[in-house]
RNA sequence: GCUCCCUUCGUCUAGCGGUUAGGACGCGGCCCUCUCAAGGCUGAAACACGAGUUCGAUUCUCGUAGGGAGCGCCA
């Protein structure tokens, strides 16, 4: 049997971290055994459906390169396939008609709360022979009122479920569209879904879907139900901790790679592994593994792997998005060395891209942001002489590299009777107005002979007698 | 309220009856060092609680407590 996963986000909003989370696990199911990935959109709530929500999660997905072999489906375009297989369950017997108002089955429910019952519909139109005139009867699936249902997760193992706390559920609603639980199995029927891994909140949702499947023909699914993303502080994961939209990390300057490589850690372990490239995680992925306890969002973490990636990816690739983010900045990139470069000097200091293009701003544009109390610690009128006397050994250096660099500024030190470092700190206050640069000769190579020029004539003059 | 799920350092986790309870992030110290990082060494830091099973429980069972989810003509 070829495995066959899905990841069907509802387009009412941006993709979720947590969303994100689950279309790995499910992707990454589908990958490590050969198997096909499906997107499918369900945009059966017009009302909050939106289509620039259907393009962010589209753009999201691509970002991440978690690429879909099918699809996307839409349940909208997929109305007159509900249609037909609801007039079957209802000529069946396994549906109903249902004539209920709102504000009746509002009033039962209260009824059953008060007394310590789990609400649930009561069938009281389950035996009705004759429509209600005026009323546009919902449809109601006969749920079994006896017996068990045991799912057997792939993350939680054997839960059992009474079936009479089950009660039965709309399939479709009095203006003929389906609901989402006969949508989720009509599709996955369609489509041959054999593994439905999803979050934790459907768990309770499980055995009913599985009654319904069986109604209508389908093989049952193996289901495996991912446990939780919460926030920091153990609640609900949302926009107060912050970015909970996966682009506003590619925006923050995260690698898609690194954002998947925390999230697959986040709730999944091989050992003491922690850094996985994308094949290794294919390769090592195993949902019996996964944690079934609900895990916090760490972005401390996060920053850590990010840094690592950064360090490890090839500097060329990473060019791109450094480039939208100096872009972003403001920064002309003909003011300065090219990205690459940039990125090499950079990326053992910098946790994201941002980082990054906001530490090398003055490579691209005059030091906006000087550090008063640095230039006032390191730029006194000592290092007059041993300034000047650079300037003029770093005109002579015969290649603008940072092996000459570095020998001159060696030799002026020495000349001065002063270490390295009396001559290096003034020299990086002088030139990118903070106390803090990859080593100083690399910072000259990269700011360019005349720049550097510029700067350390205009820190001289500036210099207190 | 009812049903279901969850519970190892602050956080992510390893552990699958006998371990000095391991690793990672973060935090502290030391080393390295022109700054910041990176790197190396090192320190503090956990089995929610109570019964039971067992020669022996972090590990198995049951309670308790705490947390979460579901209980819609939302998905």
């Amino acid at each position: 049997m070829t495995v066959k996963t899905r990841f069907a986000p509802s387009p009412t909003g941006y993709l979720h971290i947590g969303g994100v989370r689950t279309a790995l696990f499910s992707w990454l199911y589908a990958r490590h055994h050969g198997g096909q990935f499906v997107l499918r959109i369900e945009d059966t709530d017009r009302e909050r459906s939106t289509q620039a929500a259907v393009d962010a999660i589209l753009e999201a997905m691509n970002w991440l390169g978690l690429e879909h072999d099918e699809g996307p489906y839409y349940q909208t375009a997929r109305m007159d396939r509900y249609r037909e297989l609801a007039a079957q369950l209802l000529e069946a017997g396994s549906a109903y008609h249902c004539y209920c108002s709102r504000d009746e089955l509002e009033q039962m429910r209260a009824a059953q709360m008060a007394r310590g019952e789990n609400p649930r519909y009561d069938g009281r139109c389950r035996e009705r022979q004759s429509p209600v005139p005026g009323v546009s009867p919902v449809l109601r699936f006969r749920t079994p009122q006896e017996g068990v249902t045991i799912v057997d997760d792939l993350v939680r193992g054997r839960v059992e479920f009474q079936n009479s706390e089950l009660d039965d559920l709309i399939i479709m609603r009095s203006d003929g569209s389906p609901t989402f639980h006969f949508g989720v199995v009509v599709d996955d029927g369609d489509t041959g879904i054999t593994h439905v891994i999803r979050g934790d909140d459907h768990l309770n949702n499980t055995p009913r879907q599985m009654h319904l499947i069986d109604a209508l023909g389908f093989a049952r699914p193996a289901y495996g139900h991912l446990p939780m993303i919460l926030g920091p502080d153990g609640a609900k994961l949302s926009k107060r901790h912050g970015a909970v939209n996966v682009l506003e990390y590619r925006d923050a300057g995260y690698l898609p790679d690194a954002v998947l490589n925390y999230l697959a850690r986040l709730g999944w372990s091989h050992g003491d592994q922690e850094l996985f490239s994308r094949e290794e995680m294919i390769r090592l992925f195993d949902i019996a593994a996964v944690n079934a306890s609900a895990s916090r969002f760490d972005t401390g973490k996060l920053n850590w792997i990010n840094q690592q990636y950064l360090r490890s990816s090839n500097p060329e690739e990473l060019a791109p998005g450094l480039v939208m983010q100096l872009e972003r900045a403001g920064l002309d990139l003909r003011n300065g060395p090219p990205a690459v470069a940039v990125i090499e000097a950079y990326r053992e200091r910098a946790t994201t891209l941002h980082d990054i293009a906001g530490s090398a701003h003055y490579l691209y544009a005059e030091p906006v942001q000087v550090d008063i109390s640095a230039i006032n610690k390191h730029l006194t009128a000592t290092v007059a002489g041993p300034l000047s006397l650079l300037v003029k050994r770093l005109a002579e250096v015969a290649a603008w590299t940072r092996a000459d660099i570095h020998a001159a500024m060696t030799a002026v030190a020495a000349e001065c009777g002063i270490g390295f470092g009396k001559l290096g700190q003034p020299v990086r206050v002088a030139v990118t107005g903070g106390t803090v640069s990859p080593p100083i000769d690399v910072t000259l190579e990269l700011l360019g002979q005349k720049k550097t020029f510029d700067r350390l004539k205009q820190a001289i003059a500036r210099l207190p007698s």
